[in-house]
DNA sequence: CCTACCGATCGGTAGG
DNA sequence: CCTACCGATCGGTAGG
């Protein structure tokens, strides 16, 4: 569309317009491997799945990744840069350390809960990535994990959190990341109750000191 | 030990002291088969591994369980019936809330952290479960929640807690179950102040209402 | 990206 | 509980 050229000679005009180009295709696979990783689990997803679900012949993912694991370690950087894009559009302007927890919660949720797939992959096949691909995962995972660090520590300084500690933060990481495994779209609860609900837990305004 | 009869012929004494007996053979293929299902997950466990791990031969298993899925129910009840046990010798005589909650959390963070790992396959390897073998595994599961809920329930009329919805129930269920993926004993922090802070986590006795 | 294929491995079984 | 084995399936590749 942006691209068309308005040239002189008729030009290929009825190029085949069902061929999307090698980008799409790519990214074709991994929300669809993603999807499939995270029900069935990457062991029980089979290539032959992974290939049915795009509509190609079983052996033709290779043509795009090198191998299962390769696959895997795209879909959790996948998972994780659009996690880093959506944390930070979501603090983006924001002051005010509540009003930034309040962001990353429901930004965190929207993630793991809504359309992709690949962030809550990453939660729980980490078991099945290779050693060898986990530093790479990690270095990405680690900038994302740093965000919610600062603003905890920023919350303590508030005096609306007790504390700040690294136990704390892993408290409320299960506390968001189980929500994959009961929260079902249109199950009676939206995602801004869960939310509220999540936020209400883990900051005690009123009590400086509790007990 | 119990049945042995004191009978007037010599018997036979010297019955190969090292044959277990088949009760023993099971849990043990149980134990092992648990520890691999949440090392590597169940898909990725092979019988081989199994049989490997309690010194039998690629088909012996089978004489025990009828089927690897056979083998996942019951590792998961049980854990499930260990974790029920536990439950009920932490709450016994217990009369406040605060104090039933305190042992419910303890006992749940030592039946996922400490020694089995049956328990925690039944967290996080549901999804392997065939849907013939759930509903039986629910219904010991509904049992061993719905102490839970009771407690959550005391606690809320107690004024210790503000809300003993099923949200709050599943938040909390989330921040005990995720400690599983990132405690390692001796990493610093010991069981029981995991459990503490948890219950800080939960309890806010000064604010009957937030915020 | 397809066709055709391979070696390896897996869950499970028969027969003792 | 072992031996010996089978059919099915899987990740991956060569050659186009």
């Amino acid at each position: 569309m942006a691209r068309s050229r308005e040239g002189t000679k008729p030009a290929p005009r009825k190029a085949k317009a069902a061929v999307p180009d090698e980008g799409n295709r790519r990214s074709e696979l991994i929300r669809k491997a993603g999807r499939l990783f995270l029900e069935k689990g990457y062991d029980a997803t089979t290539i032959r799945d992974i290939a049915d679900a795009v509509g190609m012949r079983s052996g033709s993912p290779f043509y795009h990744f090198k191998s299962k694991q390769d696959m895997l370690k795209a879909v959790m950087i996948e998972g994780l840069q659009s996690a880093l894009a959506s944390q930070e559009e979501a603090m983006a302007g924001l002051r005010e350390p509540e009003e930034k927890f309040r962001a990353l919660v429901r930004s965190h949720l929207r993630i793991i809960l809504e359309d992709h797939a690949e962030f809550p992959v990453l939660l729980y096949e980490w078991r099945a990535l290779s050693g060898e691909s986990r530093a790479e995962v990690i270095a990405v995972k680690d900038r994302y994990e740093a965000v919610w660090q600062s603003t905890l520590k920023e919350l303590k300084k508030a005096g609306l959190v007790n504390d700040d500690s690294k136990v704390v933060r892993l408290l409320l990481f299960g506390a968001l990341n189980w929500t994959v495994q009961w929260y079902r779209p249109g199950g009676g609860l939206t995602l801004d109750q869960i939310a509220d609900h999540m936020i209400d837990f883990v900051l005690c305004p009123d009590t400086p000191k509790k007990r």
